[in-house]
DNA sequence: CTCGTCGTCGTACGGCGTACGACGACGAGT
DNA sequence: ACTCGTCGTCGTACGCCGTACGACGACGAG
């Protein structure tokens, strides 16, 4: 591009005054600053428009510049993703394990429904300073539960991984909506659980699949899912293993429970 | 390419004695060979390896003969997704409602490990006869548990969630191995769950992540997970909020239960 | 005044998906 | 026998992409 779009990011005056300020010494284009721009383009026009040429002009260099401050574009789809999982991070996190583990949830589909594109890169398994603390957020809600610290990791495991699980397949039915009907605008942004083929009538017709078409002759197909239920489900057979467990609001939808500082806390007393 | 890579797809005698059978008057470039042949190339080189070129050289064809028989590339990932699908599939469903979850479970998981590909294209939601199958399959199975379409669709969902949202964590794990050490060669395929960072042990110790560095020094992010407690822990809840559900082998790790016909019995009595 | 380093960037290469139009083979109609 | 439409095939070309390579100006240190 001609111009650069940010006039505070203009090539020729750079660091001039910089270090007159200790944290404006570092060069002006962090790794951060181009992971936060490619979410910026993603967001918009979805991931495949990132390029490295897009995202150099919005930031107003040349695309080759980019690479002095990244290695190539694996490490900017992990520096986005970090960033991504930034979001994931609870300000505080509830005292009582059910409603902290809930919370959390709650807090990473929010996220997945902000940055749909996370869609297509949730395979690849990004270390990040992000992700860690919010795996350290996990930890201090299923320390309640156990001391076993294996324990810990496959209650941490499960919760993650069905949360995950079902926001992929609700984003992908949102991202790819079906040929009749948005499920977009029908308010709920969960919406419309089970995709229809365009032929589906015919095939369910001729294939012998009794139940499935006995589905779609219901309107069940069309109707939101709950989230929450499966994780209730969930959480319901994690308690019934260990009814040790601190239980604050021990009532079915009980209290809330007051939250605690989030990194807080002293480790649990036993190791493994 | 120079010359073909099969004979009898060579492209000069094509439909000559082509409708002696029946079943061979199709264009001999039917959709699933493409989708067949695509998959092998993704297992072996991976799903970047895919590409109209490559795929229309393996099969023996110029590159853009393949637009005859698929729209575009995005058809062809739907194809090959759905051939992927059909690997999901029980010869027999066994008739006690949880050996049976585990069972599909079980075997959507080796489906995956067989296909690490198809982590990239889980996002994408195809609609295919075989998912419709893999759908039907389940249906049969919560059937057992409750009568309530609404109710049979959210345990579905949740069951599949769970696998998929495990089976993708594992295996970007073994995808993109940790620097040091690679768990894929630690004999059980789904051991080393959660992913170290290169510079761990300086991140730890900066950031206050007491709970996490516990965790690091201890040995349990090097053990494998437990997928199938995970599962119980769901199937158990999933159980409590059914008692009315037929339990054949009542007993904790009891009877396997007899397998019944895959896509026959009858249709739920009442529908929603 | 020289030199090394930091940050920037233009050019070029190979690969991708695919739009477009041409071309041979062949079955049906006349 | 000749024409014509369709089916299946494919060569060429366009505009993207990621990125290897090397040049180039600015600037602090010697």
């Amino acid at each position: 591009m001609a111009a650069p779009a940010d006039p505070a990011v203009e090539p020729g005056r750079s660091g001039h005054a910089a270090l007159a300020t200790a944290a404006a010494s570092r060069p002006r284009l962090h790794p951060e600053l181009l992971a936060r721009a490619a979410i910026d383009i993603a967001d918009v026009d979805g991931l495949a428009a990132v390029s490295m040429r897009r995202l150099a002009t919005t930031v107003g260099v040349g695309t080759m510049t980019l690479y002095y401050h990244v290695r190539d574009k694996d490490e900017l789809l992990d520096l986005m993703w970090d960033e991504f999982m930034g979001e994931h991070l609870l300000a505080e996190v509830p005292a009582d394990w059910r409603t902290a583990l809930t919370a959390i949830a709650q807090r990473t589909r929010e996220s997945y429904q902000r940055h749909p594109w996370a869609l297509h890169v949730v395979a690849r398994p990004a270390r990040g300073p992000n992700k860690m603390r919010h795996i350290e957020q996990y930890l201090t809600v299923v320390s309640m539960i156990t001391d076993d610290l294996d324990e810990q990791l496959r209650i941490l495991h499960s919760v993650s991984d069905l949360v995950v699980g079902c926001t992929l397949r609700e984003l992908g039915v949102r991202a790819f909506p079906p040929p009749t009907g948005n499920p977009a605008d029908s308010g709920d942004p969960w919406a419309e659980v089970l995709q229809p083929m365009p032929d589906f009538g015919e095939l369910v017709r001729a294939e012998d699949l009794p139940r499935l078409r006995n589905l779609w002759t219901s309107g069940c197909l069309r109707r939101p899912t709950r989230f929450e239920q499966a994780l209730g489900w969930l959480l319901d057979g994690i308690g019934a293993a260990h009814p040790e467990a601190v239980q604050l609001g021990a009532g079915k939808g009980g209290g809330e429970g007051r939250a605690v500082a989030t990194t807080t806390g002293t480790v649990p007393k036993k190791g493994a």
